[in-house]
DNA sequence: TGTACATCAGTGAACGCGCGTTCACTGATGTAC
DNA sequence: TGTACATCAGTGAACGCGCGTTCACTGATGTAC
């Protein structure tokens, strides 16, 4: 059934967009071609018309998603407001996180196409929130990476201990929010 | 084949370090349970008279794994020290790096038992590196599980692109050494 | 101490399942006249 | 504008593969006498 070119460009989004919704909430491998494409409402056998490969997918959803991510960043009034919308427990508890919280362990395991396009939207991140931070600064860079490498691990801890260590959760998001605001001041 | 106690005891021994080892240079889900019992020198069929299934065998990881990353910690002559150790491009380079960040991104995924063993993990862990901070700053608590944070995170993501962008690695390792001093001055 | 036998650690083939990918087919779309 | 036909987006069955787990079997161990 053929269809026409404007229903498969919306297909081809839907299927991007659902699939960067389960990959970031399961995880690259949990996550089948089959299920990506029923959840677009489509069957996975016209997946291969629209992507080379399961992986050329993820490559697809890095920048997708580390776009929205990058838009939230340079959306914020201020780190500070920044870091309280991403140390919470809504952000642990929402089913996709962030892409490097999300996908960061798989990724490392993929193949060179895939890491390349994590790897510009990690330094595409890291540049956001340091574009909210002091030019005059000498130590902005490390700053800037040190505040997403203390987000991106507290979420990371924050959700694989928060099903059997509520209390350690908590505290690991609190102890964040306060060191991450004290590494700003510097 | 019928083999003596002691032999037995040592079998197990093996197929748990092997799969310490390649659990955490691979993950938990790429590395079959065939790999792990031949890298321990035995065929996968007498794998479950010593383990009840894999997933049992992961939470033995983590308690051993764990074990050994809290003894680094004991050990460290300072946490300036151990921040040196593990913010390092060896660490990065290291093919089984520490539980957290090896297996941080699976355990989330995986079913309650294992995440339970990992959660006591690393309060383990958070507690050592507190156990190193002054008895008496009221912020030592956040101060430790953030420090936590920010090395793991650091380290996901030095290793993430280390193969894409070998600079952005190398500066988020030196944000980290930079910024985890500030945090323990505080 | 020696012998006969029950136990059981380890082997390797097999099962069942899910997954990524391929492919012959269908039928609506878009185009050439 | 209308018609005939080539194109091609999507379908669903199938393939090949790897994996976790099971199981009948083997033969050395450990024990009862």
């Amino acid at each position: 059934m053929r269809v026409s070119k404007q229903k498969a460009a919306e297909h081809r989004d839907a299927i991007l967009l659902a699939a960067s919704r389960l990959f970031r909430a399961r995880g690259f491998d949990k996550v089948g071609v089959a299920e990506v494409t029923q959840a677009a409402g489509l069957t996975h056998g016209g997946f291969y018309g629209h992507f080379a490969s399961k992986e050329a997918l993820a490559a697809e959803v890095c920048d997708l998603s580390f776009g929205n991510a990058v838009r939230r960043v340079q959306a914020s009034a201020s780190l500070e407001d920044y870091i309280d919308y991403y140390a919470s427990t809504e952000h642990r508890d929402r089913e996709g996180p962030c892409p490097m919280v999300a996908l960061g362990g798989d990724v490392s395991r993929l193949s060179g196409p895939v890491r390349a396009h994590f790897s510009a939207g990690v330094a595409r991140y890291v540049a956001a929130i340091r574009a909210h931070m002091p030019t005059d600064d000498p130590l902005a860079e490390g700053r800037a990476s040190a505040l997403v490498s203390l987000l991106v691990g507290s979420m990371n801890l924050a959700r694989a201990v928060a099903a059997t260590d509520p209390a350690l959760s908590e505290n690991i998001l609190a102890g964040v929010r306060q060191q991450a605001r004290a590494l700003l001041r510097g």
